[in-house]
DNA sequence: CTGTATCCCCATGGATACTG
DNA sequence: CAGTATCCATGGGGATACAG
């Protein structure tokens, strides 16, 4: 790809070679990726990224490097354990990413992420779908039943009430999709058994407009976290809320909660 | 080519979308063209981009105006005559360039332009030199053949002093590559003939140092104008020298000179 | 776990000839 | 002048198997 001799001034030649450097199917996702949680293993890059195949994810890993916009470090050789970060010129591309998103923004078509509401109150759920309005399409349901249903369709988040779910929590994480963000709402002193599901949030009733959307689209800016980073945030949340209830020599004494203290 | 199950936010995925638009061999410089000089004819960007083929172009440009980009005007079907112009959307991607160039600026290596500097007298090449070396990679040539050899290297930039061309300006513009910008020096008094030489500036001697190099700047900034935009260039400043020195009345008598002004 | 080594597909892009 | 129509080459990207 030749493209020295297009006839426009020499920065706009510059321009068209960055461009190229960025004209990849997963380089330019890799670089985003990285921007937001680094540094990461292969294989955690491999599950952000679900339709990589490992060679390409090679590939591209390799051909970043050579370009010098991400580095490489063996962590252990057996088992074969490699970190990648970014390098400082892969870092200053954020700039170039955010004027993309911002062009993108004004001309491009939006898709709107989607959430469902889920609480046993339809008064509340047309109420918080009333507020996620302007961010998301919101599905708003009652049951556990329709709850299921809805999660199907692989919302980006679902926001639900924990007393509303009549089967187990780990159920609720076989039907719960991993790419849907979980917001719980708990009320107002919930037991222990919170400690158990798995969750990306929890908001702790009443709750505030401001406070849900916010959290809400915080969950959002977060779709790309590796496993590990959102256990800890879930985990991190959870805390939180039972820590301003029980004091922290029961938590530790607990069989459920002690093993937060160990991370 | 499906990215939308990249795992980052959607702020991200927009950016992705955005580079894939810009994916391309050719769409880029078309719009980069089209930024500096609109709207432009057909041929008048095969020009522009000299290794483009026909169908290559016309295939770019359907691309570009069924993502809305630019704008396909006919104005005449026999002869054909096309005129493309970039839409709204198109033009606003300038910040876009701006930026990816500035990352370019900083992280990849800049070939600097090449000059070369033509005056009998080797004090003054010297001089000039010496001013534009931070610009440009300059040569100085004191004589004819050596101008004419270095012109094969096909430089950025000739800054010639039409004194020392020996042969007849119809000559200079067959050595000089089209690529090539031309600054014509001329003495404190030119004749009538400098109308017929065929350039994109006159600096008319003494000349000052910030004169020369924001002028040569200038003529990096214009590469890749259309012949027009070249010609009606190159008229004026020629005219503008002229205007200074001879009577406006006896410029339209003259046959070398009437001309400029139906234009 | 983190990669190579192979093979294969097909979309992008180039060359050439032709047309209203 | 401003395109079509056609054919062909290349290499980016995917699937699969294997290895240290």
């Amino acid at each position: 790809m030749d493209r020295r001799t297009v006839l426009v001034p020499p920065s706009d030649r510059l321009s068209l070679e960055v461009l190229e450097l960025l004209s990849n199917k997963w380089e330019p996702a890799i670089i985003l990726t990285l921007l937001h949680h680094e540094p990461l293993r292969f294989n955690e890059l491999e599950s952000a990224l679900p339709d990589i195949s490992a060679n390409m994810l090679t590939t591209a890993l390799a051909s970043l490097a050579e370009h010098g916009l991400v580095q490489r470090q063996t962590i252990s050789d057996t088992p074969p354990q490699v970190e990648y970060e970014l390098t400082d010129s892969g870092r200053q591309l954020k700039p170039v990413f955010s004027t993309l998103s911002t062009w993108g923004q004004d001309h491009l078509e939006t898709p709107t992420p989607t959430a469902v509401v889920a609480d046993c109150d339809d008064r509340l759920t047309e109420l918080y779908g009333e507020w996620l309005a302007a961010t998301f399409d919101v599905t708003s349901v009652n049951t556990t039943a329709e709850l299921r249903e809805s999660l199907v369709n692989a919302p980006e988040l679902v926001v639900v009430d924990i007393a509303l779910w009549d089967g187990s929590m780990y159920e609720f994480e076989t039907y719960c999709p991993t790419t849907t963000r979980r917001m719980l709402l708990v009320g107002d002193r919930p037991d222990l058994s919170l400690a158990a599901w798995h969750c990306d949030d929890v908001l702790r009733k009443p709750i505030r407009k401001t406070e849900l959307v916010s959290r809400a689209k915080a969950q959002l800016e977060c779709i790309g976290q590796s496993e590990t980073e959102r256990d800890c945030a879930g985990t991190e949340a959870k805390l939180s809320i039972l820590e301003s209830i029980y004091p922290q020599s029961q938590l530790k004494a607990e069989d459920l909660t002690a093993q937060f203290y160990d991370e």
